[in-house]
DNA sequence: ACTTAACCGAGACGGTACGTCGTGTCTTGCC
DNA sequence: GGCAAGACACGACGTACCGTCTCGGTTAAGT
């Protein structure tokens, strides 16, 4: 991803200089990653070509190329630019509320159209490293930081003990959505991930001693 | 999948008539199955052409077509082919220690050579029903129905509630290992395993309300 | 060129052995280079695409990859496949007549649509050369040993002086034709053909001394 | 070709009014002309591209096509402008003196490094009639008309008869040398074009009747 | 000195053809 | 009739140039 650090600074005076030449087309990129997610949304992911999502984003194939080394980057690009940043933690003032109301977000979207994509990715991360760390970088970790905070509430309310593990609690509340998002050996409904929470958070209480 | 039915009769009575022809190589297929194994542990899902299976294995690529027709079937196949299968329940006494030990072996067997197997059969079933399927009928429900049995005896103890949701807490157990294993943000450790075994058991066994 | 050698021999006994593989495809072949001189005759050495005589001649891009190694290769082949193996030399008796026909023969190919591809061959041979090798050997030396003959009878006869050099008197004859050909600085008429004929061998006469 | 004409007038009347602008850079337009003779000497005809000759030049794709509407008419420009011109007919007294000593230099400068410049013009003029115009126009007709000019001086001498066809006789003599060198069938050398000038003009004397 | 406008370099753009690679099918002769 | 070998039609790959198009910057002539 070579993209030129754009003129753009805070206080506006000594803006970034930028190289000669065109600039880079800000509707190419844009209709690259809209018609990605629109063919990879239609046809999964071994399905999509380079060639189709070019023809489809009336682009040249080499402008594909000249920004998106491969087909998992520009994946990983089109579903980061995309929806992500919903899913956001709500504050209600209970942890199990706050921890539920999010999961269930996540499997509605993982269930949705959209979830071919993450699948996609997920799939495609197993042969490329980049792209699995274009999701850990750009999803995995945006979405638990903010966790972090949420549990951090739920310890300042007495709703979990202080020396918590973590990345232990989240991995056991989001690893079973993930486990049967991807094995689809069951399904994914609000009730599991009510369920689910309640168990999880239950053995964190506990696990205090 | 055609293989056609083999002469499997010991005791020479309802033995199959064979047709003319030259009967089907088991030389060919097994090497046709090592050779995919010993590949997509090198490369992994999408570098595993047929073709290379065909050269590696010095046998045509007619061959392999003739009886697998897909990519995905051939995999399937050679990954049900692989010993990875002895993943047994042991019977200590304890839930805990028997469901520990396990799992175990389980991050184990993921964390190496063979791990690149596993994740390129859940990368590919991804996009192929048939190998997600394939990897269910073969590699998780025959675990999973020991897994019942061993949850029955730790019931039988009194180490669960009796009316435990046993598929809940086996992707409680196993899904935060699938989601590291193939997220890779953060490591599959024997002590990952104990605190996130003693975590969901915890939990299950309070949750009995 | 890897063509095989072809299972042919002359007593038919002890054939040649075909290699296995399925054998190389003569329809698919003769299909090719036919579509080669159909869209060289029709659009010139520079607007032949191998994309348009594989369409052309409904086979894939590879099969014409597989035999010839780059364009010209390929025109060099259908240009030699072609009725090139016209253009002979009569024995009327005279040697001006028979030189003079059968250079009016060759400026009456020139001038026509397959003139073109000669064209095109002489052309890409500038910077290949390979092709113009191809054309040497395939055009020029099997007319030259016959033009050999014709001007040896011419020797036997009086006409010509015993010591008489024959390739620079060919080069007299031809050069011309050549050179109008390719410059198209003048016309190349039968009438000219004539008074070059009559020209050069009225010197190579008197050249004698 | 728009360029526009040049501010033309050492008497100072008829001057061409420039508008306001910065003018054409006279030393991008040399370095592309330089840049166009050296790839082309190096690689040929079909290696060179525009591409490379701004890169050479270190000027921008644009300003090439700014000025020069294809490749032939850049190659054209620059085969113009190079030295090679100056092939001059001496006036020693005799015609086969004349004749023979402008063709050794004629040879001499086709089996240079030059010679490359040459064919690259007379293979692209088959699929370019420009590029071939370009060539009689600047190459061709200039010398030509000087050897007119030596022609008459033989026939005024006596050298040839007075009725000769001048055309016939300049491509009898200059065909084999162009044949030669674009066939390469057979060595361009002094001596070779020695005898063919010997060769064709006894045939031109001889011809008078 | 200031404006105007055509030039310059750089380089991204939509295209087209390239030559390669893998797919799944086929056609041989041998076993 | 299975087998190895390998040619086949097909189609996507990623690259290279094409000729065009912005950009910011430069260079005069005309105010």
């Amino acid at each position: 991803m070579r993209r030129r650090a754009a003129a753009e600074s805070k206080d506006g005076k000594r803006r970034r200089k930028r190289g000669p030449g065109r600039p880079r087309s800000e509707q190419a990129r844009q209709g690259i990653l809209r018609s990605t997610l629109k063919l990879l949304g239609a046809n999964g992911f071994s399905d999509l070509t380079i060639e189709d999502v070019a023809a489809d984003a009336r682009v040249g194939k080499a402008t594909v190329y000249r920004w998106w080394p491969n087909k998992a980057a520009l994946i990983a690009d089109a579903f980061a630019s995309d929806t992500t940043r919903q899913l956001h933690f709500p504050d209600t003032g209970s942890l199990r509320s706050d921890m539920s109301q999010q999961m269930r977000q996540v499997i509605k979207i993982f269930t949705s159209r959209r979830g071919r994509i993450v699948a996609a990715i997920l799939a495609g991360g197993q042969s490329d490293k980049e792209l699995i760390k274009a999701f850990r970088d750009r999803f995995l970790w945006p979405r638990r930081r903010e966790a972090y905070a949420t549990l951090r509430r739920g310890i300042s309310r007495g709703e979990l003990p202080k020396n918590v593990d973590m990345d232990l609690l989240l991995d056991s509340l989001y690893g079973p959505i993930y486990m049967r998002f991807l094995i689809r050996h069951a399904d994914l409904t609000p009730a599991f991930v009510n369920r689910l929470c309640r168990l999880v958070l239950a053995g964190a209480w506990l696990h205090r001693k």
